[in-house]
This record gives C-alpha cells, structure tokens and sequence, in this order.
DNA sequence: CGGGCGGCCTGGAGGC
DNA sequence: TGCCTCCAGGCCGCCC
C-alpha cells in the first residue's frame, strides 16, 4: 500500500524531527524482513548523526554523517515511528535506532515485505536496488512525449506499464488505477493502442494524482501512517479504486473490478476507454 | 527477451 | 462465537 506518497508523506513528517540528531543505538530484534538485515552493519550507524531525508522511488533515505544512508523499505505493510524511549516495544518491530534526546525510531512489517539496509552514499544509484529504476515522476521527468518512447515497440495492458518500476517508478496499485480512472483510459488498453494526445493526458493524470496524494497525506486503508502515526486521507477522494458497484463521481456510470496480473483494477465502465 | 504470474507473509474481513 | 478461506499488493524470480 504504500507508495511514493505515503513515503513523501513519511519523509516530510519525519525530516523536522530527525535532522541533526545522533542515533545513539542500534537494535535488531528480528532481523527476518525480505532480505535479512545486517547486523553488523547496522551497527556501525551507531553514533552518527542524521544529515538528511531523501527519497527515490518508495524508499526512504535517511542520510548520515560518514557518507553512508540507511534505506528503508515499507513493502505492505510496514511503519517507521517516533516514539519515547521507554515505550514498550511493539510486536513485529525488526529495527529500533535509539536517539538522543530519549528518543526512538522503529521499523515495524508485519507482513515482512519491507527492508532495511545501508549502504555508501555515493554509490546508491549502483546499488542493485536502485540501478534499474525509471523515471521519478515529480522531478519534472515524466510528461507525454516520454511515456510514447517508453511505450515504443512495447506491448501489454496499460496498467502494466504503469506500474513497471523499471519505467515508472512510485505508481503501484492504487495510483495507477486513479491515474487511468482521471485520464479516462481503459487499465486493459494496450499501450500500443494509446496515441499521443492520451499519453499526455496520462502524464499529467499520474502528477496530478499523487500531488494530491501528498497533500492529503496519503491513502490509508489499513496500515498507513506517518512518521508520528498520522494516518492519510486521500482514500476518501479516491474515485474508482476498491468502489466496485458504485457510481463513478464523475459520470456516474458504474465502476467494475477485473483482475490484471492477478491484481484488482476499478474502472469506470462509463468514462474508461 | 519481455510479459505474466506465483510466492513471500500476516491480519482482517466475511461466510457458514 | 469460532473456524476456515480469501484477499490485500511491492517486488523478485521463474516460466513460457
């Protein structure tokens, strides 16, 4: 659930709080998440301070002195609080980063899809998490004209494309589907069946969508929040997504749900082509 | 080679 | 009320 605006959202409600403070420990409780995390080099995090929070895609960086950032990850269903230092741990909390100040940061997945690892600075753009990424769709790289290339010579449903991180990254389920939904584009449409005009209106349809995203911090359906447990709003001005049988907001046809790639899409029947 | 899909994992929801 | 099944989706790897 998570994408690129709820880690947005994350990293702007976080970087106040964490900029200029020293981690002061480092403890692994269980290091089982999508890739095991390395104690040892987590460890060594220990003492520095936090310079800055970045974010590629739909991982956070937070940036410390020495060159290094730790990466995170939220995969479905994992949060990255603040909170005292006495708090009681909470179940499935695999990291905890003991601040100054007496405070913490807590990684907690339920779920295990996320991740956590650090790595040089400098190097992250090699890193093999990072080398094949596309386009970051809110630094002015993404409009029209860079969607037709991209579809060039390609085939498959347009949702598809959508969500290949190795073209565009940040769009997962949801915001794939509003972005169709608002540029009145069918999620089964193959994109070699899209012309320029609709690439465009699709382009901007994906800004549009998480920029609001963002404002309204998020979509929470379930385990969304911030990094001070603030949960979202933008699933209440979601049009189609998860409304299979209502009426679309905008034309009042009636939204379907099909499954794609073994995954749900909502589509209005009315104003999707 | 590229598109598609299964598997990883748990909690919550819904059915009986 | 309790148990069982299904579903959520990011991402990797496997298969065709």
């Amino acid at each position: 659930m998570p994408e690129l605006p709820e880690i947005e959202v994350l990293r702007r409600s976080l970087e106040p709080r964490l900029r200029g403070r020293r981690i002061v420990d480092v403890a692994v409780h269980s290091p089982a998440l999508r890739e095991p995390l390395d104690r040892r080099r987590l460890s060594k995090l220990a003492g520095r301070r936090i310079e800055r929070l970045g974010r590629r895609s739909k991982y956070l960086l937070v940036e410390v002195e020495g060159e290094e950032t730790l990466v995170v990850h939220l995969g479905m269903s994992g949060r990255l609080t603040l909170a005292p230092a006495a708090a009681a741990p909470e179940a499935h909390e695999h990291l905890t980063l003991a601040l100054d100040a007496d405070e913490k940061l807590r990684l907690r997945d339920p779920r295990r899809f996320g991740l956590a690892f650090v790595a040089r600075t400098k190097r992250l753009e090699r890193d093999p998490h990072f080398r094949h990424l596309g386009l970051e769709p809110l630094a002015g790289e993404l409009d029209g004209e860079r969607f037709t290339a991209l579809a060039a010579g390609r085939r498959g449903p347009v949702k598809s494309f959508l969500m290949d991180g190795r073209l565009v990254v940040g769009v997962g389920n949801i915001y794939a589907t509003e972005a169709l939904h608002r540029a009145g584009i069918h999620p089964a449409r193959s994109v070699a069946r899209i012309g320029r005009e609709r690439w465009q209106r699709l382009a901007g349809a994906v800004i549009e969508v998480l920029e609001q995203a963002i404002r309204e911090g998020g979509t929470t359906l379930n385990d969304f929040a911030d990094g001070e447990g603030r949960e979202g709003e933008f699933q209440i001005s979601l049009g189609v997504y998860g409304r299979d049988g209502e009426e679309c907001p905008r034309c009042g046809g009636i939204v379907r749900r099909i499954v794609q790639a073994g995954r749900s899409s909502f589509y209005c029947a009315g104003c999707q082509r």
